[in-house]
DNA sequence: TGATATTTGTTATATTGTATAACTATTATT
DNA sequence: AATAATAGTTATACAATATAACAAATATCA
């Protein structure tokens, strides 16, 4: 019943690309919670599972730079996993500082059940995308600048 | 030093869509705050402001709706803003449970401010893509589903 | 009409993610 | 040997987000 052609609210905030990638991936991330829940797992306990299994032995300080989040907040993560025991803790013999992180048989069983739980999820989500589009999304983020 | 291609330690990550739309919306959305931090706006009194101001009258939870918040969470962000003398709140005559949103000068001001730096931030961000790879981008966006 | 249900704004609360400072044990530097 | 730097850790704080419960106002409908 308005004069104008309904435009949406938040119209003023869709010129702002970041708007539009931050409306989309708190859809996508939330989406990939919740497929993870019923396995014990958060993006970020996936996340850091994932890094583990690809890369046994990796330092709590490389993995955390890896992901792009603290040392101090990597602590809980770990810890998380640990507790799990998915992955353990092995105090380095060359830097007695260092832990290298691996992870057990049933980690890595669960990263795989993981991925292919949230491969599935990503089908899902993005299936109005072609193989094509989905490689160009990837690529139009990786050009974004630090 | 390793026989492996010096292989990131993410990469068993980066198969995933949603892992880069994180990683590149956590760097869009942090620089977008440290513009607006200064101006005494964050990114979602910044959203909730420019609704106000481009849709004055609206009510306290079209907005919550239209910027994916819960109405809950809404309240905080208008006190601030409300705070700040950038809007005021004034209570509907038609329906007096209902709260219309207005703008002040001041308000109005202050966003047109922030929105000319953040478009200058996003021109820095995204200097690598051209405009239609910007376009294309949004466009990818919108089709993922919810 | 009157009883009931729904809606709006609000408060309280909890959780997750994230950021910084400070501390220890160990290693590197000079 | 003295000093600085590094790895992991703890404590803490803040922002964003989610849910439940409530009062006041409105809507529904028997």
């Amino acid at each position: 019943m308005t004069d104008t052609t309904d435009i949406a609210l938040d119209d003023g905030l869709r010129e702002l690309i970041g708007y539009s990638m931050k409306r989309a991936t708190t859809m996508v991330t939330a989406d990939a919670a919740r497929v993870l829940e019923p396995m014990g797992l958060r993006i970020t306990t996936f996340s850091a599972l994932t890094v583990i299994c690809n890369a046994p032995g990796v330092r709590q300080t490389e993995l955390a730079a890896a992901l792009g989040m603290e040392r101090s907040n990597s602590v809980a993560v770990i810890d998380t996993l640990e507790k799990s025991h998915w992955i353990t803790r092995e105090r380095s013999a060359q830097d007695r500082r260092a832990i290298a992180l691996h992870p057990t048989t049933a980690g890595i069983m669960r990263q795989k059940q993981a991925r292919l739980a949230l491969l599935t999820h990503e089908d899902r989500m993005f299936a109005d995308l072609s193989p094509i589009e989905r490689r160009d999304l990837v690529k139009l983020l990786s050009k974004i600048r630090a």
